[in-house]
RNA sequence: GGAGAGAUGGCAGAGUGGUCGAAUGCGGCGGUCUUGAAAACCGUUGAUCUUCACGGGUCCGGGGGUUCGAAUCCCUCUCUCUCCGCCA
């Protein structure tokens, strides 16, 4: 939990966290304690000299009422040059205490012990694998393809609506969409996560209190003219719901669930990592988050991984969980496992699922806290994690269930999409 | 989009320049009474920064200003409500 506390009393213990990530902390954690410092001398001077004009203020009240004008003429004198004092201190203040905001919010969360060193995607750990591979054989087709002979995904479609990385569901194509959707979310509120419908835009406070602000600012979509995001992920308008909320010790855990779809510019991809559902602009997600007490937070994060995985075994696909190395984590994330599911005609594995434990960095942001049961009020937990995306979850399942020129629906699925097999 | 009203503590709601961080009610918490509960009565009940502590500072939607002194006056932004217009 990155507070000035934690900086002021240990920079070195931070340092060392953060190069974990990858990240070079040593020079502004250097600046960042002195201005901490600064900070508060600044803040006592400040007091001292108000307390005195507040002071002065009454005398000169209680003498106007006795009619001693004289006297109190004096002593607004003397109010005046404390008055430029102040002024003078809290000019300094505010520059310092501005300065000092802005570096805080470059620092990203400290990752947990738990956090395997390295530098990409090629040093996170493999902790969990499930499902067998299938064997499709020399004819099996990528997804793309798939989709462009069942006539169920039109990407040209979307091109000429929007642009790349719209695409547009057709026939048993849109309903294998909203056939998923309503599958994870019943399983998830089954679960106990309460289902929200939220906005699919947020203001700045929302992007900035679960960190996609000012770190990921190029990554969202911005309506200019209302100052407005399209949410890249469930995740920030559900998890700003407690935005400046003070819990009960009693109100945990919360946990809510939201459908939304999602936008993302994802600038700078390319490839065939972009290719047909690989990657998009828009898309799917079913999202649950959870805010829990400190002391709960990692039980919380294992609930989750458990009830993600459940989910990818009731789809059948064969998967694996990581657990992500500092270099790929993202900026506000303490730890994070990652679901790949392997999409067989690819030959490659896809990300559907990234379940986080945020520890107090977010709520830090988001000033989302609760009181303890000796009545402190102290920072809470977040979590989260895609329960689950859509796309990938398409592509392995379209790729992998491929069998005699159909693509076979998974049972468990069957009752949402009303039909058991496309083509 | 046009016209008007408003934004005060968990909620409701007083407060138009000087012990106002803020009356009162409700709610919450503690107690008395009761076998227990309810009712009644009594007490208590915001956040934040700083300090080892005592203490001090800040906060009445956000920002700025006037004044010795602002919840109270002025400017500005945002939001909410009511009426009209438009409309899924």
């Amino acid at each position: 939990m990155l507070t000035f506390k934690l900086l002021r009393e240990d920079p070195e213990y931070v340092i060392r966290k953060l190069a974990v990530k990858n990240f070079d902390a040593k020079e502004i954690v250097e600046k960042i304690v002195l201005l901490d410092k600064g900070r508060r001398t600044l803040q006592t001077e400040l007091d001292g000299c108000l307390a005195q004009q507040k002071q002065k203020a009454a005398e000169i009240g209680a003498l106007m009422k006795k009619g001693l004008r004289e006297e109190a003429e004096k002593i607004k004198a003397e109010v005046a040059s404390l008055k430029e004092k102040s002024k003078e201190i809290e000019a300094k203040s505010d520059e310092n205490n501005t300065e000092l905001n802005s570096l805080m919010v470059l620092l990203p969360n400290i990752p947990c012990d738990l956090v395997p060193e390295g530098k990409g995607a090629e040093d996170n750990v493999v902790v969990k694998m499930g499902n067998e591979i299938p064997d499709l054989g020399p004819d099996a087709l990528p997804h793309w393809e798939l989709a462009k002979k069942f006539d169920i995904i039109d990407f040209d479609l979307g091109v000429k609506l929007t642009g790349a990385g719209f695409p547009v569901y057709k026939g048993k194509g849109a309903r294998l969409q909203r056939a998923l959707i309503n599958m994870f979310l019943d399983i998830n509120t089954a679960a106990g996560y309460l289902e929200v419908e939220p906005p699919v835009m947020v203001n700045e406070a929302s992007g900035f209190g679960t960190g996609q602000l000012p770190d990921k600012e190029g990554q969202m979509y911005h309506a200019n003219l209302d100052n407005y995001y399209l949410v890249p992920t469930a995740e920030v308008p559900v998890t700003n719901i407690y935005r400046d909320v003070i819990l009960g010790c009693n109100d945990f855990p919360v946990k809510m669930t939201a459908y939304t779809p999602c936008f993302r510019r994802e600038a700078g991809s390319y490839g065939k990592d972009v290719r047909g559902l690989n990657r998009l602009h828009q898309f799917d997600k079913v999202e649950i988050v959870r805010i829990e007490k400190p002391e709960n937070s990692y039980a919380a994060l294992d609930e989750m991984i458990a009830h993600v995985e459940s989910i990818v075994n009731r789809l059948g696909l064969p998967y694996r969980i990581l657990r992500l190395c500092g270099g790929d984590m993202s900026f506000t994330s303490a730890i994070t496992y990652d679901f790949e599911v392997y999409s067989a005609a690819q030959g490659r594995w896809l990300e559907i699922s990234s379940v986080s434990n945020f520890e107090s960095y977010q709520a830090n942001r988001l000033k989302l806290r609760y009181k303890d049961e000796n009545g402190k009020i102290q920072l809470a937990h977040t979590l989260n994690g895609s329960s689950l995306a859509l796309p990938r979850v398409v592509a392995a399942l379209l790729e992998n269930n491929q069998k005699d020129g159909k693509i076979i629906i998974p049972e468990a699925l069957r009752p949402y999409t009303g039909f058991d097999c496309i083509g």
